[in-house]
DNA sequence: AGTGCAGTTGACTTT
DNA sequence: TAAAGTCAACTGCAC
């Protein structure tokens, strides 16, 4: 008899769903998610994600059971939990989708992998993004991707072949796992992630061009779609094809303009992501490794007055009004438009003249929608370690000047502003600036940086321009890959 | 009315 | 997704 295992993992939902269609053609079959130690143990988990991983489970669970799937929740590591359900039920096949990830996630899929081999279990993969498995050349990739995210979406499979005598198992709440109940929670769900996605393409996505870039307004121009699109509550080719259908048959000029803007930046999600896929190093060494120790934090340890900095960052206390209102926005609620987001890592990268590997960790806990493929991509672009894109140093009184003219934002979220409470400036803008942009752009000025840079924009850079990476080009071109990397 | 000039604006380049 | 610098075109104004 066949019995197949629906491995759910960050695509918490039943449309659109490979792996789910397939098991529908077993005798019997199970939806299973594993809650990993190396999970919830690792730099980049936070509560939050805790908390919103189990509300969107509870709402998948009874979905899938008035579909005659049972979905079982344990906690344990992969290759026994799957052991363990072989062993019990007699699994031969397993049906997941490709997961771009941390070390420890591709850690476990080689693990899984042996396993699946030795047990003569049948594991099928298969991609919900436009990101491509042991991608030899970046050519091509955007016609890819084009070709994936216009692929008819899965049905939804009507019924499944139940084991018998099953009940529907109780998930884990989030005390029983030890954890705090975060002080927000953002709605979750396949079915609230529909309805978020409605709303935008119905309207709110009129404001989406002109609203992203303001603190202020962003929250309610933005599509906010972020964290589902990172638990898979929603495919990525969803949202494509129902952006592409919103914006062909709105009537709505303004609307149209919004949602054209929004599509674009889908693709750049994919583009990031598919950079952590082909080289899974860059969540903690730089690509451009010329760069190496250049920074406190790289390689080995940082002393006392760096440490001191990183805590004033993280704790939204550096006396940089624009930049402190930002991170207390974020740690609140778990979201920032992608703007001000930058302007935190660029803060800490140039001003603070930290490396950004702790940075990077710190804010991956604050981020509802931590997407790995994302979030390490930009932190070293952010921080100019690439070695091919060009430094982007964000000024914090710009930004407030240009994004909060008013002061409302910083206000609300500052409000100690202008007393006796508030720190002085913990860094001098003009001399820290002056020093991290002398370090960078003179090791930049070396041959083996000027070397090294060709060899990375030829295995990273987009090709949009569809120019071959050389020499000549490298020194004319306006960075290709500024693209934006995030959605929200 | 035309000219010179300081200051402004925007496009484009450089870092 | 940046910001500073450069340059040319433009503007307002005094003469």
């Amino acid at each position: 008899m066949s019995v197949g295992l629906v491995w759910f993992k960050r695509d918490l939902r039943l449309r659109d769903h490979a792996a789910l269609a397939q098991a529908a053609q077993c005798e019997r079959a199970f939806g299973l998610f594993i809650i990993e130690p190396a999970w919830l143990e690792s730099f980049e988990c936070d509560p939050r994600h805790v908390d919103f991983l189990l509300r969107c489970l509870a709402p998948l669970q009874a979905a899938l059971w008035q579909r005659g799937l049972p979905l079982l929740v344990r906690m344990g590591e992969a290759v026994q939990v799957l052991e363990s359900l072989r062993r019990q039920w007699g699994v031969t096949h397993l049906f997941s989708h490709e997961e771009t990830g941390p070390a420890w996630s591709y850690a476990r899929d080689i693990s899984v992998g042996r396993w699946s081999r030795l047990q003569d279990v049948q594991w099928q993969e298969w991609p919900q993004t436009g990101v491509v498995r042991r991608l030899r050349s970046r050519d091509g990739w955007a016609a890819r991707w084009t070709r994936r995210m216009e692929a008819p979406q899965v049905a939804i499979p009507s019924g499944f072949g139940t084991p018998p005598g099953m009940q529907p198992e109780r998930l884990p709440t989030l005390a029983e796992l030890g954890l705090p109940t975060p002080r927000v929670q953002a709605a979750a769900g396949e079915a609230v992630a529909w309805d978020s996605l409605r709303a935008f393409l119905g309207g709110g996505g009129r404001h989406y061009r002109r609203g992203l870039s303001s603190p202020l307004t962003a929250p309610d121009a933005c599509s906010r779609l972020s964290a589902h699109l990172a638990f898979g509550t929603l495919s990525m080719r969803s949202v494509h094809q129902a952006t592409e259908l919103a914006i062909e048959h709105s009537a709505d000029r303004d609307l149209a303009y919004g949602l054209r803007g929004f599509a674009s930046r889908l693709r750049w999600h994919c583009h990031f992501m598919q950079k952590l896929e082909d080289q899974p190093d860059i969540e903690w060494r730089n690509v451009a490794r010329s760069l190496d120790g250049l920074r406190p934090g790289d390689g080995a340890a940082w002393g006392q007055e760096a440490q001191a900095r990183f805590d004033a960052w993280c704790a939204g206390r550096t006396g940089y009004p624009m930049v402190d209102a930002c991170m207390r926005q974020l740690c609140a609620t778990g979201w920032l438009n992608f703007r001000m987001r930058a302007m935190l890592v660029s803060f800490a990268a140039y001003h603070l003249w930290l490396h950004w590997r702790a940075p990077g960790l710190f804010l991956a806990r604050q981020f509802l929608d931590f997407e790995p493929g994302i979030h390490w991509s930009q932190m070293q672009m952010q921080s100019g370690t690439t070695g091919i894109n060009t430094l982007r140093i964000y000024s914090p009184a710009k930004q407030a000047r240009d994004h909060d003219p008013l002061g409302e934002y910083v206000r609300r979220w500052v409000p100690e502003y202008g007393s006796c409470a508030y720190p002085d400036p913990i860094v001098d803008e003009k001399s820290a600036l002056a020093q991290a942009k002398e370090a960078l752009y003179g090791q930049r000025r070396s041959s083996s940086a000027r070397a090294e840079a060709d060899a990375i924009q030829d295995r990273h850079g987009s090709r949009k321009s569809g120019l071959p990476a050389t020499a000549g080009r490298r020194s004319r071109q306006k960075a290709p890959d500024a693209g934006q990397g995030v959605l929200f």
